[in-house]
DNA sequence: AACAAGGTCAACCGCGGGCTA
DNA sequence: CTAGCCCGCGGTTGACCTTGT
């Protein structure tokens, strides 16, 4: 048997509400409450259908409804949660009080969309057009997604336990190789965060997936768990309702962290990485002091890859993209990134793939400079930096 | 002033999930 | 377990408005 319609459709009346109508509406539900939307109807008096009723009412006629212009920190919050929850309006409309779905829609369509394909950027990725195209050439990562997808997923799981168990204690990061007068990270002060707890499920699947890959063109596979680690952990503090967000192409293989000083160099990549053989860049080169954080344990070429990474260190590569500001030392300034993991791929200026930096590495810093100058105010303007 | 093109947004449509008998 | 029903959601439409020529 087939569904029956909603309600009758014969002699109900379609189309834009009357004042009248609007009145009648009003006053039955004031009175009585809405009950069954389907007999509504008849009881207020009204030639329409419930459904009809029901959408006047909750995007029109109810009265905690704001109308009328977004707000900046209206647009930044829509952007926001449309990177993490897509096109989930009704879920949008829950982060914003007195906005309904249908205008968050309706905005997002006409206004947000709009602004964020005339900046280069893909709406529906949040990333840049050009990097989601060079993503989907590299079928290598599927795998990858897969195994951190997986990793995230636990460790969400595992989040949610502890942060249940945990006092939220904020996180002061300070290194004892800091000297006192320059704290080694600000970054809470900007964007005050919640506790990172250690989040090692995703570490040992990054670990896990480097051992996977020791073997396979050492120096082109140079691995940059900095970023990756910093990257994952950075989404803890997403709320993230289903497991598809933001994570895929461009996590797996994002390589690059990008830092820069105040005269907007970017960092150079190998500085900002750690390669497989253990050894974080610099290298020893004239950079290091200047791009210290990322190159601390750099001279030790026979840790591991993981014990390369110091606590501290990974603590402020993620508050670098979680929070953003300076990194106390003369004039290293770390981006700022919050809940958008995809975006903060792209803002930064993550390259894509796995690079052999030594032929690739100018071009991949001049790209990663391109790419955050062209969406720079975007960013600023999202991050509420303007 | 007239017309066309593009933009906006309220309202509609159809689908799917949840509840109940 | 299934069918019937209601409700909410997301995509789409089309009337109205604004802007450009």
């Amino acid at each position: 048997m087939g569904r029956p319609p909603c309600c009758e459709k014969t002699g109900l009346k379609k189309g834009p509400w009357t004042p009248e109508e609007d009145q009648k509406l009003i006053a039955f539900i004031e009175n009585n409450g809405h009950g069954s939307w389907r007999a509504l109807p008849a009881k207020a008096g009204l030639r329409r259908c419930g459904k009809s009723c029901r959408l006047r009412w909750t995007n029109y006629l109810r009265p905690d409804i704001k109308r009328g212009k977004f707000s900046l920190q209206e647009e930044q919050t829509i952007i926001q949660l449309h990177a993490l929850l897509g096109n989930r309006w009704s879920a949008i409309a829950s982060h914003l009080p007195k906005r309904t779905d249908n205008e968050i829609k309706n905005y997002w369509n006409t206004h947000l969309k709009k602004r964020l394909e005339k900046m280069g950027i893909d709406p529906t990725t949040h990333k840049p057009k050009m990097e989601s195209l060079i993503h989907f050439k590299d079928g290598s990562n599927l795998s990858h997604m897969a195994q951190w997808e997986s990793a995230r997923l636990e460790a969400e799981a595992r989040l949610v336990r502890e942060s249940k168990l945990q006092e939220q204690n904020n996180i002061v990061l300070t290194s004892s190789s800091q000297p006192p007068q320059q704290p080694r990270l600000i970054l809470n002060k900007i964007t005050p965060q919640p506790s990172l707890p250690p989040c090692l499920d995703v570490l040992k699947a990054w670990q896990s997936s480097c051992s996977q890959n020791k073997n396979n063109n050492d120096k082109k596979k140079t691995m940059h768990v900095h970023s990756m680690y910093a990257m994952m952990l950075a989404t803890d503090d997403l709320e993230s309702p289903t497991s598809t967000l933001c994570f895929p192409q461009s996590m797996v293989s994002t390589n690059q962290i990008g830092l820069m000083n105040n005269e907007n160099y970017l960092l150079p990549p190998e500085v900002a990485t750690v390669k497989e053989d253990g050894c974080c860049g610099g290298d020893g080169d004239s950079s290091e002091s200047s791009w210290r954080y990322f190159t601390k344990h750099s001279t030790d070429r026979d840790e591991e890859v993981m014990p390369c990474l110091q606590d501290d260190d990974i603590m402020v590569a993620v508050d670098a993209l979680r929070g953003g500001g300076y990194y106390g030392n003369n004039d290293v300034v770390a981006m700022a990134f919050t809940p958008l993991s995809s975006n903060v791929n792209m803002a930064v200026g993550f390259s894509n793939e796995v690079q052999d930096f030594d032929s690739n590495q100018d071009l991949a810093t001049e790209n990663l400079e391109v790419h955050f100058e062209e969406n720079k105010d975007y960013w600023n303007s999202m991050l509420g930096y303007k």
